[in-house]
DNA sequence: GTCGGTTTTATACCGTAGGTTTGAAACCTA
DNA sequence: TAGGTTTCAAACCTACGGTATAAAACCGAC
């Protein structure tokens, strides 16, 4: 038991290890999946955990998660990262009570990142034993990211940098939980101004049909995330901004 | 410099004090309002700040929160209470680092809590000056609230709890900052069943003019702030769960 | 080369959400 | 009773998004 120098604290104003965690997320097959990793100790030997790891003095939750997840993964692969919320169930972690701040990470389908020998892609649909109130993080992570999928921009994070409409529905499909028209899809996205042909054609698939058109996110839309509100004068409605 | 013995540390996982805040929101005479109270010594001496206090050793930040709201506020009052941000900037307040975890509560228009001396209601559009990061931490809140407004049912909250379409409409225009016509929220509400008529009559207005119909929001809508989704197959629309 | 099979794209149709306008209904005061 | 004021209801209209159909463009097999 130890006090860190650097930390001011006192009987009125007690302190807790803080930890940032990370539920990574990528459209892998058709499926979405969130990256953990097994502990090899205990608390919770075998069973699987999100990514993260204590917070230090000097650094800020959201450059503490970034510096957990450069031990993972390649952070230049993450296309969206933001904060999800604090967890503080005095019990959530048998050794002894800390508080956990929890990100979204999404990383573009098609990246296939290398990755420790611990860590691995599980299907959020089928999740192995997890540690902790991980399991349930996830969840609250599946949450956030299906809201924000239909009235924000998101989805282009979750997108390769250049897509058919196809493979966007298939991303769509499988971070939303069901089914999605390509048509309607198409349709929405390029009305809102966050979609645009490349010009380019996908390569001619193997099986034959039509050459498909590539499309990327519209870069004015990239680091938009702006909810697409009702209840607001339609000059002003975001869905009009081209 | 004390440690205080029921909290795990090590210098691997060093600690940190630990607070609470809550941005409190409520319409005042038609303008949305924030609960702020006087700081009375160093650092910020005369700044206002967001109602809050250190999270102690056996409790939630949800409990931690209620309690310091409950020494300025009834908490019978609050209609609504969700976790907002964390806020980790080594930076954000001069005495020492402190981690704050900031909660967005919301107390129904037309009550008027009794408040100690320091507290006060300012309206969002003017705040005095803040102390710490608090008056940003104030504009997240807003930012929240007013995505929420439209996209889930959150309206109840800022609504006492029986209303005519008049005084509602004020409500959400105080809260969204924007113009809203009582035709459109009527309808709206009344389509997606959160709004149901109370069969009576409000009180014959001062000033003439027709007496209006007195509403609430429905029951069965009271804690559901369920996003209305777009790309949904129709089916299973949150909006048509009557 | 021609004929399916397959996939993408475009077009059309349609119910409905939501913005807007209008007018009637119901109350007050003068 | 007339005029002002506010609420409520109905109608209209644009556009969104669900659905279906057909056309376009490619492949492979014959």
């Amino acid at each position: 038991m130890h006090c860190v120098a650097s930390v001011w604290s006192s009987p009125d104003r007690p302190a807790f290890p803080h930890q940032a965690l990370a539920v990574v997320l990528q459209v892998r097959a058709a499926r979405l999946h969130v990256l953990l990793w097994q502990r090899a100790n205990a608390p919770f030997v075998g069973a699987w955990a999100l990514p993260g790891g204590p917070l230090l003095p000097d650094e800020t939750l959201g450059a503490s998660v970034a510096r957990q997840l450069a031990s993972k993964v390649e952070l230049r692969q993450l296309a969206h990262l933001e904060q999800l919320e604090t967890r503080s169930d005095p019990g959530r972690d048998p050794r002894g009570r800390t508080v956990a701040t929890a990100y979204l990470g999404l990383i573009p389908a098609g990246l296939d990142p290398a990755l420790p020998d611990d860590t691995a892609w599980h299907p959020v649909a089928a999740l192995p034993p997890t540690a902790f109130d991980h399991g349930s993080i996830v969840g609250s992570a599946l949450g956030r990211l299906r809201a924000k999928l239909s009235y924000t921009n998101v989805g282009f994070a979750l997108a390769p940098p250049t897509f058919t409409i196809a493979e966007l529905r298939t991303v769509y499909v499988a971070a939303l939980g069901y089914d999605v028209t390509a048509t309607n899809l198409q349709r929405v996205l390029l009305r809102r101004g966050v979609l645009e042909p490349t010009g380019e054609m996908a390569h001619p698939g193997r099986s034959g049909g039509r050459p498909a058109m590539l499309y990327r996110f519209a870069s004015s839309s990239l680091e938009v995330t702006d909810p697409f509100a009702v209840f607001r004068p339609p000059s002003e409605r975001p869905t009009e901004r081209r």
